[in-house]
RNA sequence: GGGAGUUUAGCUCAGUUGGUUUAGAGCAUCUGCCUUACAAGCAGAGGGUCCGCGGUUCGAACCCGCGAACUCCCACCA
């Protein structure tokens, strides 16, 4: 059925005239009488010969430049010839141009003029293209539109003539004029024998170029024209520009726009028909005039025709280019061409999501952009996702060939699937190529262990749940984080931290950063709920656990496995199983409304982080032993803020008391965090010297921090084009730069 | 040869219309720790001419110009 509609998009853009013939030169062999792909053409290394040939030149009127009018026997002289490079003098006779480069300074005197073909005597013009290379052979080349690509390229572009002078054996055809009949190569050779006689060879030179051999004769390639079949690219390109100009289709990455609008702005036809036996063969016939019929079948065209029934026909011998069955694809796998308005082309097109290579943008995914506009006057789908090319640590593609490619199974035993997964997702930048690298899945393994043992740690507390603490069922509303004994902040915290990050994560899933999602991800169970919430909430050493916090802490845990599961779709399965008995599994799923996150507890559980981060700091750098208990005073001039995480700030930093005051003890300050000050107090005395060295290289920093912001604020030009809110904290900055730096001057003076 | 892209720490990359950044993350490295979930771990530390030069601006990793290097796609040398 879809090749059916294959044929049946040929007819219909044969019909409107899309579909044509037109010349194209294609490789053929000429022993085995067939044309060749280019897959089929094998390039090698050949020791050639480089003729120098020369060819008199004469004026317009066709008279030689030599007044005394010599014939082409008698001398030349240096100027009245114009020498070439040739390794197939056997073309001479298809020569139709020789062409220089436009600003060749040595013949520029010969724009206009006219050459004479050696041994046949045509006169052909010479022309000027920039093309042409200066410093090769002469910087002069012949042109010979029928026996090469470029030249025939050239051909087409100053409307030259075509001379073809082979006939499908490699034998000189009547054209050729001279040696009919005689194969390409003994013709080459008595021909250069001529030239000699003649004087028209300057000289030879060895040359070693790639020539093209058949892959199943090992006969050289003769690049031939021959008829084909094209697709007219400028009105099918028109609507597939537009749609992803404006986004009707967006790319992702981006920047594949560029390259697309500069593809389609300058779209050639497409040749559609290709020397091979297997594929959609082309549905055109032949009868013996040479007149052609297209139809999708034989008795189609005879229902059509009913004249033409006895006329023995042939069919096309190539067949389609296998994009030209591959354009259709997003359509006519819904059979949306060939049972049009069927129900399932009408649920699913357009498609949402093509993923695919960089490479064939031009050859798979304008040209379906193009059908779809084409047969369903619609775009295909709505966003394209380009992957990357996976690449070795030295940045070599990875091919059978190279044998770098990596033993994915060996690699499946060693770090585990999910830490293979792990490790590939998280080195795929969006847009970006992969770079593969062992040591993202050892990455991935540890993640995986780190997960593992998370669960353990949660799995312990199960036989400790206190049950004193009823969850009511009715408790939408938020704990009364102040008034139960536990340190329920941190289940407060983690409960935003989460809705941030699925909203981030959000974000970037639709954006299709995915390795930033994994990232991201990555980072919210590491750090966040291993290393801040589980320490957070983990009960003191065989002490029981309040069910409210395990409760929370299972279901924090299983919407981590949620997120995480379509990177790492086994561990995170295992663990939803293990962490509550269900009969459901998890699946990818899209985040439902994700509830905002309350922006006063995020910024309080940083204050907290950054309180113990900088309480342990001084520990260490006081030489505090790890297991000493101190004593906590703060003087803040807002007690408020530590309201609800005095209990997990005394747990973590390993304090016997806190206690809130408004003036200094006689204690010397220990830190400064935000405005507030920070003493503490313990049972061996604080080492003053370390302490004063660190208050001052503090200082210091900040002096020259405050510095910078002044020159700023100072810059009058700032002042008055700086938006209102950037002045506001820049004001800020140096309002608390200052208060610090007062602080600290202060505790100096003590010590 | 035509086009597109990239260049920020040892590696892979963030850096959202120029001002929350005297440049960030992860990995790697170094140092100290077998601390009662986790040494596949924990706590710290070091590490940058934001490719180069010039310009615009009070202010540039970001904007403009010139140059360099690398990658990819297309076309390929008579």
């Amino acid at each position: 059925a879809y090749s059916e509609s294959v044929l049946k998009v040929f007819v219909a853009l044969h019909k409107k005239g899309i579909i044509y013939r037109g010349k194209r030169m294609i490789n053929w062999d000429v022993k085995a009488l067939t044309a060749l792909s280019d897959e089929e053409v094998i390039r090698k290394e050949t020791k050639q010969k480089l003729y120098y040939l020369k060819y008199r030149i004469v004026d317009s009127i066709g008279m030689t430049d030599d007044s005394s009018g010599t014939s082409v026997n008698s001398q030349l002289s240096a100027d009245n010839f114009i020498t070439i490079a040739t390794v197939r003098p056997e073309t001479i006779m298809g020569d139709t141009a020789i062409a220089v480069h436009p600003d060749d300074e040595r013949y520029k005197h010969l724009h206009g003029k006219f050459a004479i073909v050696p041994l046949i005597n045509r006169r052909i013009p010479i022309i000027t293209d920039e093309y042409v290379t200066m410093d090769f052979g002469t910087g002069a080349l012949k042109v010979t539109p029928a026996h090469d690509l470029n030249d025939n390229q050239l051909g087409q572009k100053h409307g030259l003539e075509v001379i073809d002078i082979f006939n499908d054996d490699g034998t000189l055809a009547e054209s050729a004029q001279i040696y009919i009949g005689l194969d390409r190569f003994d013709a080459r050779k008595k021909i250069v024998v001529e030239l000699e006689e003649k004087g028209c060879v300057l000289k030879t030179e060895d040359y070693t170029s790639e020539v093209g051999y058949s892959e199943r004769t090992d006969a050289v390639v003769e690049p031939r024209l021959s008829l084909q079949w094209w697709v007219s690219m400028k009105d099918l390109a028109t609507p597939a520009l537009k749609a992803v100009m404006e986004e009707e289709i967006k790319f992702y990455p981006p920047k594949f726009k560029n390259l697309y609008r500069h593809w389609m702005e300058n779209i050639k036809d497409w040749c559609i028909s290709r020397q091979l036996w297997w594929g959609h063969r082309i549905p055109a016939w032949y009868d013996a005039d040479g007149n052609v019929y297209v139809a999708e079948s034989l008795e189609k065209l005879h229902d059509l025709n009913p004249e033409i029934r006895n006329l023995v026909l042939s069919q096309d011998e190539d067949c389609l280019d296998t994009w030209f069955s591959s354009w259709l694809w997003p359509f006519e796998v819904f059979k949306g061409c060939s049972n049009p308005g069927n129900e399932e082309i009408k649920y699913y097109y357009p498609t949402n999501t093509l993923v695919t290579a960089p490479e064939i943008i031009f050859f798979w995914v304008a040209r379906m952009i193009m059908a779809g506009e084409e047969f369903m006057n619609d775009k295909p789908f709505l966003d394209v996702y380009f992957t990357g090319i996976v690449r070795d640590k030295q940045g070599r593609k990875m091919s059978k060939s190279l044998g770098n490619s990596p033993d994915l199974l060996g690699l499946i035993d060693q770090y585990g699937a999910d830490a293979t997964r792990f490790g590939i997702m998280i080195a795929s930048p969006a847009g970006n190529d992969i770079l593969f690298d062992e040591t993202a899945l050892e990455q991935g393994r540890n993640f995986n262990n780190k997960l593992w043992n998370a669960l353990k740690l949660v799995k312990m507390w199960e036989g400790k749940v206190d049950d004193r603490l009823q969850m009511t069922d009715d408790s939408k509303a938020p704990p009364d984080i102040y008034q139960l004994p536990t340190d329920n902040f941190a289940i407060l915290w983690f409960e935003n931290r989460l809705n941030e990050v699925k909203a981030e994560v959000d974000a970037m899933m639709k954006q299709f950063r995915l390795s930033e999602a994994l990232k991201t991800i990555y980072s919210l169970i590491w750090d966040d709920f291993c290393s801040w919430y589980l320490e957070w909430v983990k009960p003191g050493f065989e002490q029981p656990i309040e069910v409210i916090v395990y409760k929370k802490t299972i279901e924090f845990f299983t919407e981590l496995m949620q997120l995480l599961h379509p990177f790492t779709p086994f561990i995170t399965e295992e663990i939803y199983h293990l962490l509550e008995d269900r009969e459901d599994d998890l699946c990818i799923r899209q985040l439902g409304k994700v509830d905002a996150a309350d922006m006063q507890i995020l910024e309080k559980g940083s204050l907290l982080k950054n309180i113990i981060t900088g309480l342990r700091d001084i520990r260490n750098k006081q030489q505090v032993k790890p297991k000493e208990t101190i004593e906590l005073f703060i003087d803040s001039e807002n007690m408020e803020v530590y309201n609800g995480i005095e209990n997990i700030l005394a747990k973590q930093v390993n304090a016997k008391t806190i206690s809130f005051i408004n003036a200094p003890v006689d204690n010397t300050i220990s830190s400064v965090i935000g405005k507030d000050k920070f003493y503490i107090k313990t049972e061996q005395p604080l080492n003053t010297a370390n302490q004063k060295e660190d208050l001052q290289k503090e200082l210091h920093h900040l002096k020259g921090f405050l510095l910078s912001v002044e020159k700023k604020l100072s810059n009058e030009k700032f002042v008055a084009n700086a938006k209102p809110e950037v002045l506001a904290l820049e004001q800020k900055k140096k309002e608390d730069a200052l208060t610090k730096i007062k602080v600290i001057e202060e505790s100096l003076a003590v010590l």
